[in-house]
DNA sequence: TCAAGCTAAATTGTCGACAACCGACAATCG
DNA sequence: CGATTGTCGGTTGTCGACAATTTAGCTTGA
């Protein structure tokens, strides 16, 4: 029964300590039990988990270059704050990729190897929009968006957007409600397939900088005025 | 003479072990003296150094983050491999952020407060040309382009520009003659300033496109044919 | 009361050491 | 002779310790 199709075990993980230490802080992080600011000194960390400094430092620099942390010579690791400008540049730079992303799904025919996997993201959406699951909702969008980037075919395309990916998870998890309409915005995503199966590449760029376009607006906003309002209670 | 403008010393940067073993160690890569596949072993540059391992692994996920390493679990550090495919991503992402990045700098005014600098950039490429330091002109052109993307004002663009430079200036200096002639590359920049004084966004883009775009064919192009040479030898 | 200066505690940067682990070669068995 | 198993050198992952630096609390003086 097991001579090579089914390999019985996995192979285990075992950069354990590093590795694990860097989830529970990106959790820490994203969930908002962190907020950006906070000083995350690697001595207290290693004695929470009780390992030493050096796995933790190995999971600070880890998430220091998914931008989560940011590191001052001497003084050790921060929680990365982000103003509004910033995120707006995120916003950006996210556009510029995704729309290209979709030319070239659209260009090299990958659309349809993916729309039902797509299709089937957007009702995840709308259930937990109904269920006012606003966090893990946000999370199957990004898979979403990620879906295309990956079918795009060019690996710095994701690579580039996983690494934004987290950050503006992180931001969005610090705005309580993010969109107004949870439903709406998860219905909104079937227009990015209608313009994919268009098979028009100018379509499809034209739909992301629409969808991309309001959510920036929208998030960055909101954390517009949060700033304010944090500016004012300071 | 120098009240401000030239600060006579540096500030020491008393990260310095970790800094500087990853400037080493960056030089080594983009120079070619360490090649794509070559091991970087922690312990063995740490003897060559005569320092502990501490900072050299430090300076390695330093690197790898800009992905010039890469990292294998309990296996250690490795030159990162570029393939064609992955070179002909780079240049299309670069191509995504520049466009729009030219187009930022037209859109908000900022031409007119870089356009000496760039011109002697240009100046600068033009005389080395001429004298055959291809490396070195390599490195004015990456500065050229930098500055654009810099004064962009979107810091996302730059910090995204930075990490593809120093990746497509280790694969560039793997190639022995990199453009058939360096004096027309140099020139060819005053086409995108030409662009950009315009005024015009979509003349910008159109600009840097083609730019872009011939950079791209003559590179990967090269490349593919040194890979397709390695194929036949190996 | 508050600012500046000083001391002590905490934290980081670096080090050397040890166990776990990988890859290669030698030994063993069929 | 081929394949599996055991062994060995070298490397990484992790640890605890020490010195340099930073931070916080306390004292002092105006």
């Amino acid at each position: 029964m097991s001579s090579k199709s089914e390999p019985l075990f996995q192979p285990l993980a075992r950069d354990a300590l590093s590795q694990r230490i860097a989830k529970m802080l990106t959790d820490a992080i994203v969930s908002g039990k962190l907020k950006p600011g906070d000083r995350v000194a690697e001595s207290v960390i290693a004695r929470e988990f009780g390992v030493s400094r050096a796995p933790v430092r190995e999971a600070a620099r880890l998430l220091e270059s998914a931008g989560l942390l940011v590191s001052h010579a001497n003084r050790g690791f921060f929680v990365r704050t982000i103003d509004a400008e910033d995120l707006d540049s995120l916003y950006e730079l996210r556009l510029c990729i995704e729309r290209e992303a979709a030319a070239r799904v659209v260009r090299e025919g990958r659309v349809a190897g993916i729309i039902d996997q797509l299709r089937a993201q957007i009702e995840d959406m709308v259930g937990m929009s109904e269920e006012n699951q606003l966090i893990l909702q946000i999370g199957v969008d990004l898979q979403f968006h990620r879906l295309i980037v990956e079918s795009s075919g060019n690996r710095r395309f994701l690579a580039a957007f996983d690494k934004l990916a987290s950050e503006i998870q992180a931001c969005t998890a610090m705005i309580e409600t993010v969109f107004d309409e949870p439903g709406l915005v998860a219905r909104n995503h079937y227009l990015i397939i209608d313009a994919l199966l268009s098979g028009d590449q100018d379509e499809a760029r034209a739909a992301l900088d629409y969808h991309i376009g309001v959510a920036r607006e929208t998030v960055v906003g909101r954390f517009r005025k949060l700033e304010a309002e944090e500016a004012g209670t300071r």
